[in-house]
DNA sequence: TAAAAAAATGCATAATTTTGCAAATTAAAT
DNA sequence: ATTTAATTTGCAAAATTATGCATTTTTTTA
């Protein structure tokens, strides 16, 4: 239904945004955006959106996004990338390393597949920085170039 | 006091290695443990150690560590830096102010430092984005810059 | 080392969250 | 268009977690 798919999307948006302690402080923002439902309902959503209850030196606790998994079943197409070195993943994002000076041309490729898995890519001299979209999580990134990029391999995933 | 110390530590022990779902049952695993106490000290633990509960696939909820480790063991190893301007700190990462035109030689050292801390850095003309390694703290960046970095002092970091 | 201050803990209970079950709504199949 | 299957939801109650307060234990201070 259309109703619960947007209700799920202003969860997320909230708990982005807001620091949210409880259920029901929730509830009445959701309320508040036109959205009718009870805490049991909010509940299970949390708990399909995965959202986890975290401890907080200032709210006591907060609700928080963790990772998500999902993805896009479109297949290969195919990138001709050469400089690549290694990839590694820390804040959430993908910090790749290339040959010098290989950074911005494999970085332009990137943003070609125009893929939902990455929401934008920072290329410097033989790094390039890829912003994956929230949600997106490591695996679905090494799924990502392992399909679209000829001679991917594991072994130079850290 | 000891008990109190080792207590947490055999519990982000536990909460690694094991999927726990309630406080009741991590209880349970600390009593075998020869730990004694209630399940209010448990849930002030939890708090104090910012343990945070997650909905999971197969046991309904576990509980799971959030933030950090530190680290530091190799000190002082000189590195001559010049045009480092200033230093903040958002989202988790840090960017760096350098004199104009300074950014990727400084990057390229900090790159050359082979530092546990920073996964990468990506520079521009003057500003440098450093993305430490998930766990990695202000603190833990500001530590290694300082006995990395001559010159560099708190005052420049905001 | 006695006194004072701070920290930790248990108890009981409040607050919050999860869930079984039945009803309602939506999607699929005939 | 009906019937059937699947999904979603509310309700009420169970389960779980957090916390005020008094007490004990530990640490500091004089």
């Amino acid at each position: 239904m259309k109703e619960r798919n947007s209700r799920l999307m202003a969860i997320r948006r909230l708990i982005t945004r807001e620091n949210i302690s409880s259920q029901e402080e929730l509830l009445s923002m959701l309320e508040k955006q036109g959205f009718s439902m009870t805490q049991a309902t909010l509940s299970r959503d949390l708990k399909y959106l995965r959202v986890a209850k975290m401890p907080d030196s200032e709210k006591g606790y907060i609700y928080m996004l963790t990772e998500r998994q999902l993805n896009d079943p479109s297949e290969n197409s195919e990138l001709p990338i050469t400089g690549f070195v290694s990839i590694d993943f820390a804040r959430g994002m993908a910090v790749m390393k290339t040959l010098p000076g290989h950074a911005s041309s494999i970085a332009y490729a990137l943003d070609n597949l125009n893929s939902y898995e990455i929401a934008g890519t920072i290329a410097g001299d033989d790094t390039i920085l890829i912003i994956p979209r929230d949600g997106v999580v490591k695996r679905d990134l090494v799924h990502l170039l392992k399909t679209k990029m000829p001679g991917f391999s594991n072994d130079l995933v850290n």
